[in-house]
DNA sequence: ACTTGGAGTCCGGGGGACCAA
DNA sequence: CTTGGTCCCCCGGACTCCAAG
């Protein structure tokens, strides 16, 4: 029954089959296939039309196999991130014209970042971009140790040897938020703290830095919470007991500031009126006109090209030492910060 | 340098590489590896020994290659929908006990449904597990013609031959939406609808059926829209220009809801007093505090364990013609509604 | 008679050596 | 000598068969 895609039973053709189909060798099939030279137009014509009748697709894995090179970049994100599902986008968009494929590997409920780099190791990716990892500097160190890695949005020690870094300059964003709120007249600012989360110890930092420079060390007040927005949530409780308020938050990221905007929503607590606050990623979430907050803005694209950049220059050569991309956030107003209402 | 992890340069370790290390075949590595019988816990000692010396990681593809079978689901999802990434993340919980791993492609800006579906058939995927796919019913035919494939949350004419499909009953659900809402005491219900996207055209029907019984005929509207919060946004301000208002909203998910109740809030229409709004999915996006969206619940635990039971069922010999699963909704109140304030 | 371990083959495809016009 | 095409071995691991202990 010609033009039936014969599927002999669950059984994926392979190049010998459209060999067979063609009357060819496997060999030439599989130039053609490649696109490389060494078949006359004819016989191209041919092989890919069996191919066609077939249903004949090459295997990835296989050839992988052969090629050494797998041009496989693995991914760890975090699926209920928006910022790095922003920059997954990112880097798909920046592998392509490099010429590598992207793998991703969700940490999610139930799976952890050990898990997710497992199988993306299992499956031969030539180089690792982890977004916001959170396993311990030993534990990069290792892994840069078998081969290249690019730790996103996380600052390590330089003293970790091969471990690629491409960060936003956490410390220089949270100094703009307070910045921005001091300019804006609010001396009573407060920061809503990361924890443990990467990049929350920059911004601890970069608020402590920048609230003393404005003479207002005493109003210095950080609380801890986390990178969700229950995190946010928790802390904002806490803060809308106190009397009288502070005027001002800058909380450690987008989704954090979300929950904190929640509480204060049902407790009453008009933003940015009563309070103003400031988030941090310039995530989708941020951008939702529900939303529309005030936040240190990432720059997602540049940050996906870079890691990818940097994955690349390893793979094809570079020995140069291991080297840090620090971009510099811009702080993008929105609706969430007004001047404080005295 | 024992006790160095021997790393030349690059080249990731192998069978042999252990075998050599160990003393022994790489057969026997391989038993162990696979911790088959066939070996004495003291060469499983040793060789396990010289593995981890050496940094010995077994490749999944090489495996993969010679088994012939993957046990890899493959999963195309929409990256930025939260609906999506919850599925997932039930995804991953489900085929875990199954004994199948997940292998994940996104559908983003710049990287549509084809290429996803192409990327997760050259890495040979047994089956296809498609979230809301958009592809026309035809090519998703010509995909299960080749391999098991569960298309999720959108229906799908039985004549589909070979197509299994697993999904929440959408008109039901727009019923309960619209049960919910005359219940309060409204009648002015307007439909913001989702155009072409999976499930759609069943809650606008729902919404047509449930609103023709409660004798509601000529107060149906339906506005276009889509499924993303702009699309969401923009229905309403066509909205919030209409004198009288309508007193609630049906969106057509919880993305476009968030846009509405966004715009509602610019224009000081207020959410539940002025004008009720429910959306549909309860995502990650309803049960932010900050939206506390009255949705449409479906069971996403549910939808993906029977998904993959579906693709699983496939895999192991089930001969029985595909098949459908359709799951009740359940109305999830929270507070964007309310009785209409006459 | 078992147990333990080795040699050889296969999976699907890549690519260099080599042969035929 | 090109161009078109074939042969053969290899990649990394798994499994069957066999032989040695």
């Amino acid at each position: 029954m010609p033009g039936t895609p014969a599927v002999p039973a669950g059984k994926r053709p392979t190049l010998a089959d459209v060999a067979a189909r063609a009357g060819v060798s496997t060999a030439l099939v599989s130039i053609v296939m490649r696109d490389a030279k060494g078949a006359s137009a004819a016989t191209r014509e041919r092989v890919l039309q069996a191919a066609r009748e077939i249903g004949y697709r090459p295997d990835a894995r296989a050839r992988l196999l052969r090629s050494q090179r797998s041009r496989l970049l693995g991914v760890q994100f975090g699926l209920q991130h928006p910022f790095h599902t922003d920059l997954v986008e990112g880097l798909y968009a920046a592998a392509e014209p490099a010429g590598y494929q992207i793998a991703l590997s969700a940490v999610a409920a139930g799976r952890g970042e050990q898990r997710a780099v497992e199988s993306l190791l299992a499956d031969r990716c030539e180089a690792l971009i982890l977004l916001g990892p959170q396993a311990p500097a030993a534990r990069l160190a290792e892994l840069a140790g078998q081969l290249p890695v690019v730790s996103v949005a996380r600052r390590l020690r330089p003293s970790v040897p091969g471990l690629e870094v491409v960060r936003t300059a956490d410390d220089e964003g949270a100094r703009q938020a307070v910045d921005h709120l001091v300019a804006l007249g609010h001396r009573d600012i407060v920061h809503i703290d990361g924890g443990r989360a990467p990049g929350a110890a920059d911004r601890r930092r970069g608020y402590r830095t920048a609230m003393n420079r404005h003479g207002l060390a005493e109003h210095i007040r950080i609380l801890p919470a986390g990178l969700t927005e229950e995190d946010g949530a928790d802390a904002a409780r806490a803060l809308s007991a106190d009397r009288p308020h502070p005027t001002a938050v800058m909380a450690f990221n987008d989704r954090c500031a979300t929950g904190v905007l929640d509480v204060f929503l049902r407790a009453g607590i008009a933003v940015p009126d009563d309070i103003s606050v400031v988030g941090f990623d310039d995530s989708h979430l941020a951008r939702l006109a529900h939303i529309d907050l005030t936040t240190v803005g990432q720059d997602i694209p540049r940050l996906a090209h870079l890691a990818v950049s940097r994955a690349v220059a390893r793979l094809e050569g570079d020995k140069s030492p291991a080297g840090e991309d620090v971009i510099t956030p811009r702080l993008v107003v929105r609706s969430t910060t007004a001047p404080p209402s005295l």
